[in-house]
DNA sequence: ACTTAAGCGAGACGGTACGTCCCGTCTTGCG
DNA sequence: CGCAAGACGGGACGTACCGTCTCGCTTAAGT
């Protein structure tokens, strides 16, 4: 309908291809040289592009790195694998696929870093990379619930409040392991994960909760100490 | 006998009056300042230092800091407060408490960030930060199991790997609340997490979880759907 | 057709006024604080420039001091002042002038010191600065010879040769006056000086020196000893 | 007689080696590094000294420097080789052998730079260094009147000021020669400087110039022009 | 033999300047 | 107006030396 700026300015018009190459470019310096020693005149250069022409984009390397960074959580989805524990161990996979690649390790966190002192950067992540990411977990809650595998909702602010901690648990394990501990989020470890994080949810009912994987947990087995 | 370094090396003795200048010099730039924007010059002249003297301690900006957040998690401890649950929301608001400090919160993550490329830098940080979070996990365990509320391990190394998740599902958990997703970590907060986890550990086992607490979590209550 | 280089580069084109600037500053710094205590981001300071703006036209501190010294050089001329005599004692006058002020003082020294190491500024300085002065020798000579006060030359070789030979003394002397023996060059020294050289130079041909002044060298007057 | 600073001081005495291998390590380090490049911190490695010893002993680089290289002019005399112009020869190319040692080229005309800002420094180079070349003059005119090759003084002042324009003449053109020309000071050069400065000294006075030499200098020959 | 007092090596210290790198902005001329 | 090119003022970097200051040890002369 109405573009809110001008759908045509005068002038000669900025060049799609420029945003494509400096995104491109600013991925590989990430790979190549991490963060900190990714400077903006070199993403110029390897795109083929002034200066100028960066600046008149972005507003900083902080924006720029977000934006490029983002663009490798596109490929975050939830396919439907049958069951919400399936569900949910795919999506940790896939997570940590994308942190495995060095051009989001080092990126991302420094982005975050930054944004505990900028507001408006980290609206930007929240905008472009977190919501996207939570999106999966309402996702997946959904279909569990049309599955039958979990309640339906009697109060939606808990609801919400759930979803939540959910997310921090996931997002955050899943970041804490893959850059902090700097061990492989590997299936094992997914299939532990999700078996801690099923049983939180669903335990003390009586129900037997949903997944059928083991988790090798310390749980009282045999007789009773006593 | 063993000296392992020679009891006094020749010439002027380092100050030890410094470092702790140093330190502190660094984390009030941290807090004024954020990371990015702290210069070592400006450390080693809040410190009354030159800068020379600071880059004969520490070879940069990234080993500093780690230094500097280091001392922050002194004061991690882990009092007994009679229960697991209630020792664990101890020990996730007492960590929660550090993580809101402007010196911690921009310089550990920048730090992590770092060390994805750095693994010198991922060792030092390790040591004198994340291992020390990790034998809080260690400790707590131990307690729990003297007071009968967790049983005692059969096999050592699944237990060290159940350790390691849980360690990194609370530091992970919290991290991403309090920086990613900038909620507060109060003690609702730590309430419904402790919930979820406890439940994840003991569920399944016909053993009803140890905390007192109720969660918000869904959980199927009374008449199944049916 | 023939552009040696391009007519126009692409990109800004450097400040004209920068130059100038800068070595004007460098003239006042050198004035006030000398060689060895002029830095170059002072110079920078003073010419309201950045360094890298000093550092992308000269490559140090020497060649920014022959340039800048150079320009000191400029004012020598060759006025034409009657007779051979009168011409020589003119340029001693000028070159001790320039000689006198505090700017060529230190720094003319300091960069001919620099130059017994490094060719490409030896180089420097004979271009932009000994050569103008050797210039004046051969232009007094050719007047000289206008004037028949000097024959002409028959063998060119060894009119180079004495040139070069003249130069040295002319200058060396004058150097050594001023800045070694930290005497006044006035005009009586001069007069003296001028009547030595020429008197060397035209000596031992029963033809009376072209000066008309009296020298106050020893000469055997009266009676030979014998 | 009377010690002025008492001979024997409480304390253990200064090491005389000390300042030998300073003084050496001084020159060695001239030759390598030049004078811009020399450290002290580096001369003391040298000489297997610690700093301190070094600045209890000299006040800086200058002074230091100064006494390396006045060490090097004590090898300066004046043989006697007969004649006037010999004399005069030999102690040309003597004071240019010196000049061209690396050790004496950037470090001599370096203190001099440096002299021109600090009286201090100029004065040490006249007493350690000029004042010794200057008596070679003295010491040549001397012995030029007792062989008759020059005449007696009857003004003892104008002959101070003539034996001070010889100096300035013949060590500046040697220097400037050596340094800034930058052309060997041989025995070909030699020869022509000591006739055009013997001829200046005793030209128009009926007498022949004592050299035997031969001169390249332009002089009217044979039968006058009209 | 013991004291006294300076010399001595080593190296840390507070500083200053270095020359480089990158920032984000500004002129250029061309399309 | 976009754009490539590149100069610009500015700020921090990490290094090199400066000249001074602690250290503990050594080396005499005077007791």
């Amino acid at each position: 309908m109405q573009s809110r700026t001008p759908a045509v300015r005068p002038g000669r018009p900025r060049s799609a291809a420029a945003d494509t190459a400096i995104l491109a470019a600013t991925r590989a310096a990430l790979v190549e040289l991490g963060w900190s020693k990714l400077t903006l005149g070199d993403v110029a250069a390897r795109a083929g592009v002034a200066k100028t022409t960066l600046y008149r984009r972005w507003s900083g390397k902080n924006e720029l790195v977000v934006d490029a960074v983002a663009e490798l959580f596109d490929e975050l989805e939830l396919p439907d694998r049958g069951s919400l524990t399936a569900d949910i161990e795919g999506v940790i996979l896939q997570f940590a696929a994308i942190l495995a690649r060095p051009e989001a390790k080092s990126g991302l966190m420094a982005v975050v870093a930054e944004s505990t002192r900028d507001d408006a950067l980290r609206e930007r992540i929240r905008a472009s990379i977190v919501e996207r990411q939570k999106l999966l977990v309402l996702e997946g809650r959904a279909r569990a619930q049309q599955r039958g595998e979990l309640p339906g909702e009697s109060d939606p602010e808990a609801a919400a409040r759930t979803a939540d901690l959910i997310f921090d648990v996931i997002a955050g394990a899943v970041v804490h392991r893959a850059l902090v501990s700097a061990e492989p989020v590997d299936t094992d470890w997914a299939r532990a994960f999700t078996g801690l994080l099923l049983n939180g949810l669903t335990a003390s009912t009586g129900h037997p909760p949903p997944s059928s994987h083991q988790t090798s947990f310390p749980r009282r087995t045999g007789a009773p100490r006593e």
